[in-house]
DNA sequence: ATGGTCGGTGTCCGA
């Protein structure tokens, strides 16, 4: 089984970005985050004749939205709200051998990197700590579980073009990181990339539309991550970054990424 | 050098 996420950043118009993307990855399972659509003006027709089925989607106006595409069909759609506020942010399936797959769109954050002046930084810092006290009450030894999306955080020093220059940067300052350990910690998860690409290694998947020369300057984070439970490690046999995907026509401006589970 | 570029919607907001 390959499941796939990806910042599509609007699913209208990048449509043919995701056909393309489906024949390139062979991905069973797609997770999407900033599809920026409401349910009902969903290109289900679309998505549904490039094999994907089963989806359950989760919009609204120009904003967040969240959609699983699958080949496999789900015994269970559900969705949450978080910090009482129906964002659109999470979105979550239960296959039929039980394994769950949660796709999640972490609040960015904003500019400034402090909860007392910055409601989107604070939001975005209740919304992490609110995922964790849910997974901890949610803890189950040998449950299948995967948990995917647009965390809008880059953990290691590996995840970041310049650890020294971004500390103060929304995404890698010490306080959300700690906060997404505490969640990783929750699960337990495991960072089923870094499983498979090594953590000394620099990795990432989003680049800014501002810097036009991003393939050569780099300056990329790894914003986008895929977990999965400690049952699920055996199946695990890769994980890849596509990187390319950044560089197409009308790209957006994250890059998908990609698991392979066997078994 | 404290800008820059996107998308959806609108004459800005969020990323």
């Amino acid at each position: 089984m390959r499941i796939l996420t990806w910042n599509i950043n609007s699913v209208r118009l990048r449509i043919d970005h995701v056909r393309r993307l489906a024949e390139r990855s062979d991905a069973d399972i797609i997770c999407l985050q900033e599809t920026k659509v409401v349910d009902e003006l969903f290109p289900h027709e679309a998505i549904h004749e490039m094999g994907y089925v089963h989806r359950a989607v989760r919009g609204m106006k120009s904003y967040n939205g969240v959609a699983i595409l699958s080949r496999l069909p789900f015994k269970e759609v559900a969705t949450k709200d978080w910090c009482r506020r129906k964002d659109c942010r999470h979105i979550y399936v239960t296959l039929e051998d039980g394994t769950e797959v949660h796709n999640f769109y972490i609040p960015a954050g904003g500019d400034e990197p402090d909860p007392e002046s910055n409601d989107k930084f604070a939001h975005k810092l209740a919304f992490i700590k609110s995922m964790a006290r849910w997974w901890r009450g949610r803890q189950e030894s040998g449950a299948r579980r995967v948990i995917v999306g647009d965390f809008n955080v880059a953990p290691l020093e590996t995840d970041v073009w310049s650890h020294k220059q971004l500390l103060k940067i929304v995404s890698h300052t010490p306080v959300e990181v700690d906060l997404l350990g505490a969640m990783q910690k929750s699960g337990p998860w495991i960072d089923a990339v870094r499983e498979i690409i090594p953590p000394a290694e620099q990795l990432y998947s989003w680049w800014s539309y501002r810097n036009k020369a991003w393939p050569g300057s780099d300056k990329g984070r790894r914003l986008d991550h895929i977990w999965i439970t400690e049952a699920l490690r055996p199946h695990l046999t890769g994980a890849e970054v596509l990187r390319d995907v950044r560089g197409w026509e009308k790209p957006s401006d994250h890059a998908p990424v990609l698991i392979t589970l066997n078994g």
